[in-house]
DNA sequence: CTGGATCCGAGACGATACTG
DNA sequence: CAGTATCGTCTCGGATCCAG
């Protein structure tokens, strides 16, 4: 790594000129782990919880989650080092899951994701609906 | 909408407490079209832009994109009313992308997304290593 | 130059059944 | 409770060819 991936920002270059990596920069995988609904979600669930959660519980808080996707969602998140699982050797089972420093942040973004939709979800249905409707009626130029 | 799709929030409740949305919340759909790669690229890369650029000349900016999810990623941000495509009616055709105030708002949001992926990535692919390197010689508990 | 149309393989995702 | 295993579906996304 050592910055040398991103599409080569001149040294004297300003700040804030981030810019999209070349596809073999890592990074890529890292956006690519977050681009995905279910994490977006976990995160962001997580996130809102004051300590973790055990399995079932957490995946009360994710409406429409299914158990694999639970699973495979926390292995990814775990595996890049933005989750904690914790195994408690009672019996029953008991494993809880909660955010490292690095995912705590994740989480930021992904709740702010999810809040800023929740803000604008009207504005965009409406856009949606004027979109579609004009599709169709009007012919779209070019082509 | 008005706000009775997300999870019961009891009126006195305290701020900053978002919930993942039941799974007919409208919102859940706008998280859906950011929770993708492309989304996430094409914003990224329109916000870091001072004017609106062509097709091609985003291509450009998007290491790895190929022509149809160029399109239709473009499209569904049109329909949502985060891009805004201006036609200019010369010979060749001339079309520009750029991004409403909506979409400027979110494409904050992913390019914050870009720049943490790449402040952490070492880490992340530090965590990775030994996740993968422990993974298969230590039983995993519990299962 | 800016796309549309089509084919196709790979992976996402859901449903269900089973286990320590 | 906390998973794993398997199956089937469906969409994503890449490659290619075509057109105004």
């Amino acid at each position: 790594m050592k910055g040398r991936y991103l599409m080569d920002t001149a040294p004297g270059e300003a700040k804030g000129t981030w810019t999209v990596p070349a596809v073999e920069c890592p990074s890529r995988t890292v956006v690519e782990v977050l681009a995905n609904k279910w994490a977006l979600y976990v995160l962001g669930a997580l996130r809102q919880q004051p300590r973790p959660l055990r399995f079932n519980q957490l995946g009360r808080t994710l409406p429409g989650i299914t158990q694999k996707m639970l699973t495979q969602t926390l292995r990814t998140l775990e595996r890049d080092g933005l989750v904690t699982r914790t195994v408690y050797p009672t019996v029953p089972p008991r494993v809880e899951y909660g955010l490292t420093p690095l995912g705590h942040e994740a989480g930021l973004l992904t709740v702010a994701i999810g809040e800023w939709a929740l803000a604008h979800v009207d504005h965009i249905l409406t856009a949606r609906q004027a979109f579609d409707a004009q599709a169709g009626t009007e012919p779209r130029p070019v082509g």
